[in-house]
DNA sequence: TGTAAATACCTATATACATAGTTAAAATGT
DNA sequence: ACATTTTAACTATGTATATAGGTATTTACA
């Protein structure tokens, strides 16, 4: 149901298309929550059957085409604030790299080092991106951001900023664990003869 | 496929029933993959059928019912090793706890602080179930290690270990980072005037 | 000897998610 | 004017996972 709280958290800013949605899922608060549109159209069709959403048609250019357009509705308000309210069931772990690593006396030479390098490399990317956002919610640069704040009384903007701010400085620090994870295990490869020495000049 | 790729792993410490494997599963190697029963037994089953595992049908108890036991073939060897020859791939993050601290603004009073301090609270715990594991792997005294390093030439055991310590190194310290993360949003929530002051006397 | 707990195995159902498409209009570039 | 890209919406299918059971045997213990 955490897609749910997604889609209503974000159409919380303003009304939206799935497609805006979707752009939306692949960008901002796609790092910390991504969905395809696969899962997108049905469930805000769900949602305005349930009447968390009202969908209204707006015209797409002049020749009478439209698009749909999601509304929060206050049921759908009521329904985010309650998920607020509600404390977070926390599934068991499934960490395919932690696995990965448990077992790499099964890698043949050298495998393990490139799957710790591509481990840090992932997560270095991670972090550039929150850093990234970060950076633009700071500065209210964040167009998502500001389409939020117009919407409410300036009293709140702070708070608005500083937890997203807050949510992505989790993502960087999570990120940075895990490079010095991997690096931890790059030394533990080297220690093990694990890793090939670099040329010598003879 | 990742749960096949648990389950060859598993299996490589020696044979096992799917009881035996679901026991793991919320204990030892749960801690980094969980399965339930109904994921399991299916599984196996698959496995079998394409000669990755042999089933045999063992005596359990003494009046002539059976259990099935699985033992891993040299074709779930090399897909096993196979695994661990080819790269992760990374899935897009999707991080309830994160979601739900970036839109806190919608919690009710008081809300956001319990949800942070049961974040804390639930890495607290799984903080010290690893630290536990580390402490069994390093006194060899875990028993699925011990079955498992019978089964190799002495010269491996080391590696075998370390290997297994630092994937729940990896887990502690992602631990310890979200607990600090949980502790740097209760500093925020006071700075914002968010946490109720405790009582002082008059 | 009866009962409770643990062991062993299995199923049914619903939802979540990934993968990989299709269709078509509108906007943009050349 | 034509081609390309972007916007928009949708579908089909398979697998993964969660939830919530059921059945029957064995073992422990009172």
């Amino acid at each position: 149901m955490t897609l749910r709280s997604a889609l209503l958290a974000l159409l919380s800013s303003g009304p939206m298309t799935g497609y805006d949605v979707g752009k939306q899922f692949s960008t901002s608060v796609g790092h910390v929550w991504h969905a395809p549109d696969s899962q997108i159209y049905p469930e805000l069709r769900k949602m305005e059957a349930e009447g968390l959403l009202k969908g209204e048609q707006i015209p797409w250019g002049n020749r009478g085409a439209t698009k749909t357009e999601y509304t929060l509705t206050l049921a759908g308000e009521a329904a985010l604030r309650e998920w607020q309210a509600q404390p977070l069931s926390y599934v068991r772990d499934r960490n395919p790299a932690r696995l990965k690593a448990a077992y790499f006396e099964w890698a043949p030479p050298g495998a393990a080092a490139i799957q710790l390098r591509a481990h840090a490399a992932h997560y270095q990317e991670q972090k550039v991106q929150a850093m990234q956002m970060i950076g633009e919610l700071k500065s209210r640069t964040n167009s998502t951001l500001a389409r939020r704040l117009a919407r409410f009384p300036g009293a709140d903007h702070e708070r608005i900023a500083r937890f997203k701010i807050f949510a992505y400085q989790g993502t960087v620090a999570h990120a940075e664990q895990e490079i010095e994870w991997a690096e931890r295990g790059l030394r533990l490869l080297d220690e093990l003869g694990d890793l090939p020495q670099p040329d010598e000049d003879e």
